[in-house]
DNA sequence: GTAGATGCAAAGTATTTGCGACAAG
DNA sequence: CTTGTCGCAAATACTTTGCATCTAC
């Protein structure tokens, strides 16, 4: 298990607050990249007088003090996960909204290929599968 | 040059109205996805009279008729792009906002082999690199 | 002639911000 | 102490919608 939440605040010089603490919390022990709104409502269930602007307030200080990844998955609003090293890319299941990490390495090789090839160096990228299920017996 | 955006508004039964046309030439002329806002303004200057929520409800209605795609770049709006029988995918400077169009079949087909592997028809995807320029002399 | 489109303004969402009270280092 | 954070409500940004009028077919 790498570095805490908590302990990556330390390190990074972000201070510390029982708000940011149950934040950190709530993301660490989430799998499934939730938004705002479910954050928000988790959060009130330890602290019900936490503000939503506080949760607005954290996740973007979290994302740009590269703690927590922001996604905007097709449907608008946008939703968060714990950033850890391993990189990953997403594919949803359209019927359900589940969301399957994955990570293809060649794929990854072929993005700086691409990128190289039009004179540019990769910064970031976005790669999001969007599929449903294929019954291959049943279910 | 294949259908033009009028062409498919007939075959696809979508009704055509003065500011659906002045749209439609708007885009097919626009090479650079431009917002609901830009769009606006560019059929502004062609009817003054226009309201920014027929931009929205004609851009929505291209879009469900497979005439228009919507991409949801990093930084907030909608952007859109005339939908054509080639498909490709992104590259967006990020210094600049400049954005290269780009096909690669091998990453095409690297996607549908992961979300076959997890047991998924892929039924769409979104892959957007982000990139500096590279002086072609160092790195 | 009629169903559907438009313009306008009002209403929705999602997110940000000003401000006085409060808490972390 | 002092600086930054919190909660609240108001503000903002983007997009949608109700309604009366108008227009394409």
């Amino acid at each position: 298990m790498s570095e805490t939440i908590e302990q990556k605040c330390l390190s990074k010089g972000v201070k510390l607050t029982d708000q940011r603490r149950i934040i950190a919390k709530i993301m660490s022990e989430s799998t499934d990249h939730p938004d705002v709104d479910v954050l928000y409502k988790r959060a009130s269930q330890v602290d019900s007088k936490i503000s939503i602007a506080t949760v607005y307030r954290t996740v973007k200080l979290f994302e740009e003090s590269g703690i927590l990844t922001k996604h905007e998955f097709k449907g608008g609003k946008a939703r968060y996960e714990e950033l850890n090293e391993g990189h990953h890319d997403h594919l949803i299941d359209v019927k359900t909204g589940e969301i399957i990490e994955f990570v293809d390495e060649e794929i990854e090789k072929l993005q700086k290929k691409v990128a190289k090839k039009y004179g540019y160096k990769l910064v970031d990228h976005k790669l999001e599968l969007y599929g449903v299920k294929v019954n291959s017996e049943n279910e």
